[in-house]
DNA sequence: AGTTGGACCTGACTGC
DNA sequence: TGCAGTCAGGTCCAAC
């Protein structure tokens, strides 16, 4: 199982941005009332038909269509949500929870087997003032994004790091996958309680999350195990070939050979080198 | 305010 | 073969 993260968002809104820019929504079709929220239906579709996708945008794990000039789709991928641009007349992938049509007869189809995600619309301008994006913290690939910034946000934090890493607030986009990988490329344990960080560390694990997500979104994100993660056109991506950590229990370290652990934290597996990992 | 853990959801897997 | 139980994890939320 493999979440789709930042680099996958990445990759999906790149993808969009070729295909869908300039398309105009003739169509809403909602399988599924609670995956647009917080609207009903009706007011989804509302917003969004007879709109025209004017630019493709990613903030954290979201993909964003901006809908004419001062609208935004907000896309929650959630734990297994996909982006599908399809042609109208194939028939609609299984667990298909809504369709948007094309003028040209091409649809966007939000598949999601789990359900965890949800489509939303607000219209704010800016993409940066969406108050359902309030909360996220800077883009991690920003050159804004920096040792200061995030010796700022672990400032009394006692909680691990990666948890504070998965939360957001300290910064966006990382999930399970990449957590594993930014703290393994840091030499740093998952658990390490982030107020403990020395500036060094703390330089070491921007270095890291920076590194790790670029290569994932050169190898188009993480298909990794059973019900993975899918770009905008069905493809796999290459990431988890080049996983060191992420769901490599057992296996050894491609640093020292010991085995990777995984040791439940925050109700969750962490893969780590107990070696490479202080 | 920070921290912790449970709920939500369903496909794949495990064990009897 | 089949069925119950468990796991996965992004996000939200309640309880300490």
């Amino acid at each position: 199982m493999s979440v789709p993260e930042l680099p996958e968002a990445e990759t999906i809104a790149r993808q969009l941005r070729a295909e869908v820019l300039g398309a105009r929504i003739v169509g809403v079709s909602v399988q599924r009332p609670m995956s647009v929220r917080p609207h009903s239906t009706r007011a989804f579709r509302a917003l969004v038909r007879g709109r025209t996708v004017t630019d493709v945008e990613r903030r954290g794990k979201c993909p964003l269509l901006r809908l004419g000039t001062d609208c935004w789709l907000i896309v929650r991928l959630g734990m297994s949500g996909r982006l599908l641009v399809g042609n109208g007349p194939t028939r609609r992938p299984l667990h298909t929870r809504v369709a948007l049509r094309f003028r040209d007869g091409r649809e966007l189809r939000f598949v999601d087997p789990r359900a965890f995600g949800w489509l939303s619309a607000e219209c704010a301008g800016e993409a940066d003032s969406l108050s359902q994006l309030s909360r996220l913290g800077p883009e991690p690939l920003s050159r804004h994004w920096t040792p200061e910034m995030l010796a700022e946000a672990l400032a009394g934090r006692r909680a691990g790091i990666e948890r504070v890493l998965m939360e957001g607030r300290a910064v966006a986009g990382i999930g399970k996958i990449y957590a594993d990988e930014i703290s393994y490329a840091a030499g740093l344990h998952p658990d390490r309680r982030a107020n403990t960080l020395s500036e060094a560390e703390m330089r070491r694990l921007v270095r890291a999350a920076k590194s790790v997500l670029r290569r994932a979104i050169h190898h188009g994100g993480t298909s990794a195990a059973d019900e993975k993660y899918v770009d905008a056109y069905g493809n796999n991506g290459g990431f988890q070939l080049l996983l060191n950590a992420y769901q490599r229990t057992g296996e050894p370290c491609r640093r020292c050979g010991e085995p990777i652990a995984r040791i439940p934290m925050n109700g969750r597996g962490a893969h780590y080198c107990p070696c490479c990992q202080r």
